[in-house]
DNA sequence: TCCTTTCCTGAAAGAAACCTTAAAACAGCT
DNA sequence: AGCTGTTTTAAGGTTTCTTTCAGGAAAGGA
């Protein structure tokens, strides 16, 4: 498994470095953001994790190109106090996952771990679980004809099967920027959707978890 | 919203707390360091500020035992001395953020809402103790689901166990502030944790220390 | 031992989160 | 502009979680 990161501050940089390689990880490390891109668009790592504040190019820029590139390697943005804020942009941008600094190096290995084990055809047309089918090119689940917004969250879902997700996370990822969605438009299309899983007779289902979001599970 | 302020000069250290509790913050002073390593270490705070130069022990020491213990609650250095190297350094230690004196107390506020409505790193790593697993991504222990509230609460556990909790500490910590809570609900949630941990079949258990709180243990 | 305090527990009330439906607003076509 | 399908808003109903309550059990002190 191998890990880019692009990370100015060397102190910290050398010392994530150290843990991610004590778990067997390989990780390349580079200091500013347009060798940071070029590596990038080799295209050929596991996971990359980007620093926002870079020198020369921004990692938020890099994410853009990557995705401009058509690299779909998982992305982790991470930033610091003052660039909280567009947390919710990044997801927006094709970014898979946002950490604040500081934040345990452990975590940081978690997330990782849990982006490589997911499954890999995210952006091919189609995406499958149990016996479900997405196909994101026609916009049908099974069959049966979908809105964009479906398509969307259904997405989400079958991105990370089993797993929870909160509500914040999808209003960010598909409401996207200020996050001035309500939680009832999520409501409202969750309860389409299992009218839909219904109807296609799948043996998933959502499951809400009080507090705390929903998953899609077949147990 | 509580606050934590460890500051020596007590002229300031009034006018501030003045400041913040008509901003709707509760705010507790404290006067040295040691009496303020102690209550930071509480973990029952949504933002520590820190005076470096304190009497008995520094503010950039505290900072550094409360990360040491993993106590990651948002801290803000003050400092008389503006040098960026101190600054670095302090971020480095795990500051979030850095302020130089002299300094308008409405910039304090401001960067004190900052960091408390910075969302936080929601922790996806699991926690272990024994046979027991609490998987956060998921809220559920050993496979049973949990609801909000109870993965806060095992969360406490877990996370020392074999160590004394006090009631008055679960309150703070889970039912925040101003001691708006009951010493039943507590009592309530133990007593439905310790079905939860029999139906599990884990060797562990809640054991009641009378007068005093509870811990986690397996012996 | 008896009395007081603290804690436990189950059931019921209350509150909050969530679901569903239908209609209004909106956007993209022709 | 009018039509069509999608998204948002709104409201009331439902479920589940949290809090409250009350009676009983355990612990500790006198």
């Amino acid at each position: 498994m191998r890990i880019l990161y692009v990370e100015d501050a060397t102190f910290l940089a050398e010392a994530v470095k150290h843990n991610l390689e004590k778990q067997g990880f390989t990780v390349d490390l580079t200091n500013n953001g347009e060798d940071g891109l070029e590596n990038a668009l080799s295209d050929i790592y596991d996971c990359v994790v980007l620093d926002i504040m870079l020198p020369k190019l921004s990692g938020t820029d890099i994410l853009k190109r990557m995705r401009e590139k058509n690299v779909q390697t998982p992305v982790i943005m991470l930033s610091a106090l003052s660039e909280v804020e567009t947390k919710i942009s990044h997801l927006d941008h094709g970014a898979d996952d946002y950490l604040a600094k500081p934040f345990k190096t452990a975590e940081l290995v978690a997330r990782i771990k849990a982006l490589i084990r997911r499954p890999k055809n995210i952006d091919i047309s189609d995406i499958t679980y149990g016996d479900l089918v997405l196909d994101k090119t026609n916009a049908t689940l099974n069959g049966e004809q979908l809105t964009a917004k479906e398509v969307e969250i259904i997405t989400e879902f079958m991105k990370s099967p089993e797993t929870l997700i909160s509500k914040e996370h999808l209003l960010a990822k598909i409401w996207g920027e200020d996050g001035f969605g309500e939680d009832n438009y999520i409501e409202s299309y969750i309860s389409r959707i299992r009218k839909l899983l219904k109807k296609i007779h799948s043996k998933a289902r959502i499951a809400t978890i009080r507090g705390l979001g929903y998953k899609l599970t077949s147990k």
